[in-house]
DNA sequence: ATCGGAGAAGAAACCGCTTTCACGCGGCAT
DNA sequence: ATGCCGCGTGAAAGCGGTTTCTTCTCCGAT
């Protein structure tokens, strides 16, 4: 009896088929040109030992594994959850698989996990937006085939693909004030995301084409639990809308207000961001500014796919979301 | 120069500490038991080169590659990324990485995309409803470590967890039977299903203790394009409750009764199957047996965990749901 | 008849690490 | 002094493939 149980290698099949492992590789990968008769043998030695190459070992000698990894600051964000799904089928098209991370939030856990997972794979698709420039800098080259979500660099030139957050609250609030609102508040995401930093941005333009409006800006996060915690202090505000850093942030608000006994649209407007499915579904149905997450996972993978064989990649993308009006929102009472 | 541009090996690290491969390996793994010196020169020069060893070469060496597969019907389905979530996060704290897979809910693509993935790692936790008995039987040994989730098997043994959804789906009915309903349509999930055939066995037993009751199966889906395509049928029925076969299907059926102008729960009392985060925030918030998703992945590695250490895994689990009563069931009018 | 060249297939090096096995050396018992 | 044992370390054989390089054979051309 051969190795312990273990299954058939690449050796077992030359034998059975009488010829060298190199030209059974040769036959398993396409390349062999030489008598079919052999080949045929081989395949079918092949066949009746139920024979499959290692991956592990073809990696190795490869070079690649054919995964590529996907570091996200919360797997439980279906923002991300939404990337995740459309990353993966499209890789899986191609024969990729994907690895995932999570840095549950923990900017100084970001950068060694991201750099372990980089380790298993081909290459990295990173959401990390709480990364400092100067740390992402750093570890750019350990990444190598590298593939920004949300946020781009100056300093790294690798291909990047985000969500037009300065737009994209920009439509809000103008869709706010159309309303007639003028005194909003923006529930704002984790201190120093990069996300948070760009939907600032698009406030601060907006306000200055409308100096009539009062902007204000309140402590939040970026879940349900954070526009939970909001919503008491929203209530007692004079503002007459809400603009929550996303939808799940919105969501809890909405939730906690109802509770309160606070009337939405009715004596406050509520606006989330992202466009996650369910946005749709909640009671009233969330005003929201809709972002293409599917796209941008499949267009990281295009962006991905180019890097790995060498083609040169197509540019950054910036993509637009949509304005989606519900329930949530209405005019100034 | 030395090979193209690689990162350094374990030989580069060895000659410049002037020792063999043997002592890196074995200082790199906290093996090595000779001069204290040697050690430190050692780890001296890996710091200089910043060296780390190739994960891939170590997998192939050791056997194993510290990751596990997770592979699912489809990874846009809030319920498996509860799972993914928590499966990801208990692996991680040991260690170990999750490669998803997402069959797509293609009974036929199923099985060697899961052998596939197996493949790439050192075990795997299927979730694969559809498939039947005899393939998950004949594929078993491929895909050894195995844990199951949402089916045992009585024909291999490996652990399993499970949402009970025999006792589940009785739960909601007694809800609904204790509101006043007597004509209840179940919305069946995908045909051949485990899960669905499952909830089909709760019903039957709750038939069985409740004669004055007319359940009425209607053929649905898994998701909320199925619930919206459903909508109709039910309005025009003379059902006053139905049992959603989840949330995503329940969801779809509020959006679409909503706009039916179909009063719920006035009308028609609604039930989901889940607890998917999002099913306390619809309108009206639904009412649903609330599966611990979280939990399940937690215990899932606990059992994969045991396995690949070779410890004895716990036996099967079977999770109870908790319901949720909300505002989409109502008494019968 | 001889040489050259193309084409088929094998030998061996290699990918980078782990681990068994062998070796050399110093110390202790005889 | 001699033999033995144990210890620290290196050499080498894997792990399971891929690929370069080499050899051998058979063919046609001169």
């Amino acid at each position: 009896m051969a190795r312990r149980s273990m299954s058939p290698t690449i050796v077992d099949v030359a034998r059975r088929s009488g010829v060298s492992p190199a030209t059974v590789s040769r036959v398993m990968n396409g390349k062999f040109l030489g008598d079919p008769a052999v080949a045929d043998r081989v395949r079918a030695a092949a066949q009746e030992l139920d024979y499959r190459p290692s991956t592990l070992a073809r990696s190795l000698a490869l070079g690649r594994t054919s995964s590529i990894g996907f570091m996200v600051p919360d797997l439980g964000n279906p923002a991300f959850q939404a990337v995740l799904t459309s990353l993966s089928k499209a890789a899986a098209r191609d024969g990729y698989r994907v690895l995932v991370g999570d840095s549950a939030e923990s900017p100084s856990e970001e950068g060694p996990l991201s750099v372990e997972l980089r380790r298993r794979c081909d290459a990295l698709v990173l959401c990390a937006p709480r990364m400092s420039e100067s740390e992402l800098t750093a570890l750019a080259d350990q990444f190598d085939p590298l593939v920004l979500i949300n946020r781009r660099s100056d300093a790294v030139a690798v291909p990047s693909l985000s969500i037009d957050y300065v737009t994209g609250i920009g439509l809000l609030a103008a869709h706010l004030y159309d309303l007639g609102h003028r005194t909003i508040v923006y529930l704002e995401g984790p201190e120093d995301s990069v996300s948070n930093r760009h939907r600032l941005r698009g406030l601060e333009q907006f306000q200055r084409d409308h100096d009539d409006v009062t902007l204000q800006r309140m402590p939040g996060g970026a879940g349900i639990d954070a526009g939970l915690a909001a919503a008491p202090a929203i209530a007692a505000s004079d503002a007459t809308a809400v603009l929550a850093y996303n939808d799940l942030v919105a969501i809890g608000v909405l939730h906690k207000l109802a509770e309160l006994g606070v009337d939405v649209p009715g004596r406050v407007s509520v606006a989330g961001f992202d466009g996650i499915p369910f946005a749709a579904y909640t009671s009233p149905a969330l005003t929201t500014a809709s972002a293409p997450h599917d796209e941008l996972g499949r267009e990281a993978w295009r962006r991905m796919s180019a890097l790995l064989t060498g083609a040169d990649a197509p540019g950054d993308l910036l993509l637009e979301p949509r304005l989606e009006v519900r329930a949530s929102t209405a005019a100034r009472r």
